[in-house]
DNA sequence: TAGATTGTTAATCGATTAACAATC
DNA sequence: TAGATTGTTAATCGATTAACAATC
């Protein structure tokens, strides 16, 4: 049960596993196997099975997974098994569909702070929050204590925003500016570029 | 200069070595060398040059690679030198924070054609354009010989839904449908799902 | 020439997969 | 019990990295 070093590609898979899960367990069924998910993602059943042997056993030999407890567990583990306050940096057409967008919410992660530094943004007033200035940044993360920033400004001011984060207090920044973030080793970063994932695709086309 | 068999996390990179080389050419520099490039991405510079020589030789010894060059090459191997045509399917939220987003059209893949369920939304103009019945698919797709679809229903509908793109001829999709999609292994899917990013990084927090 | 950087080979590293004993 | 599926080990596979001859 070393929760420690485990390859981060793993961690990666888990959220696919939970939204299988969850599916799942949307659909009434109440027990799978690790063949049953590897079929449904395209996935070895061993590769699962190997996955989740990295955190604990949660299945039962002959019968295999009890649906809502592996749910449970694997939510734990990725620690989304609880609220999450997340900021949004970048209040342009972008920031506003994020926002606007029910998802982050639905899965525990609230938009409760909204910063830009458009003179004709801030002060706005949308669903119960303040849109405010950059140079508040500082006291609403840490009197929220915020860890989790979702960055949609322009790929120009993305690494000076980033870093401003960081010194706040920042651990983990969702970008959606294309651009490679430059960050500390104890910083998460994860990229949002649905352009990238046409680029690729193209290759294979034709 | 074997264009066949190369591995698909180097065509996965190679977007994010066009994005890095769009940057610095937008910076004036003419010249950069795997070194400088793996610095900024966070790479080894053997990584970058590993990759690069499953499509030929684009360096120079002692120098490194002409930026605009190595630009123009690498958008040539993705297909990327010239404009796709994008079928947008699902008009709702979601859709329309896609279809108002310029990235896509300033990347060169341009949404053409729009497509809901919605009486409300049938027949409505935006941009130009029309949002169609999904009846219409067919006619269109095959009209206007589109092979990349946005896919942005809801996830009950999801797969139904690409199940009849792909009918249509459809041979790559973008989606944003919180589902994993079950498609033949010729068909193309990348998957847009910025919540899992969130998860992902949430297992590192506290 | 001296310094730098490529393209490529070989070594290392890590991830996936096959197989199976354990056991429900 | 017979059948099924887990958790885990060992083998395979593939990707990354180090090193260096070639050469600009």
């Amino acid at each position: 049960m070393a929760t420690n070093d485990v390859p981060d590609i793993v961690i990666g898979r888990l959220p696919i596993y939970l939204r299988a899960l969850t599916l799942l367990q949307e659909a009434g069924q109440e027990i799978t196997s690790s063949h049953e998910l590897g079929d449904r993602l395209g996935i070895g059943s061993a590769q699962i099975r190997k996955d989740l042997s990295h955190f604990g056993e949660f299945g039962k030999q002959g019968t295999g997974y009890e649906i809502s407890y592996l749910r449970e567990q694997i939510a734990k583990i990725l620690h989304v098994d609880r609220d999450w306050t997340v900021a949004l940096v970048g209040f342009g057409d972008l920031g506003q569909a994020i926002l606007h967008y029910g998802g982050f919410h639905r899965q525990g992660f609230h938009i409760e702070a909204i910063f830009d530094n458009d003179p004709e943004k801030i002060g706005q007033q949308i669903e119960g929050k303040t849109v405010r200035s950059l140079d508040n940044l500082a006291k609403v993360i840490s009197a929220q204590n915020i860890r989790i920033a979702i960055l949609a400004v322009p790929a120009g001011a993305a690494q000076e925003v980033a870093n401003t984060l960081i010194e706040m207090g920042i651990k983990a920044i969702l970008n959606y500016a294309p651009i490679t973030l430059s960050v500390p080793g104890n910083i998460q970063v994860q990229y949002v570029d649905p352009v990238m994932h046409l680029q690729r695709m193209a290759y294979y086309l034709e």
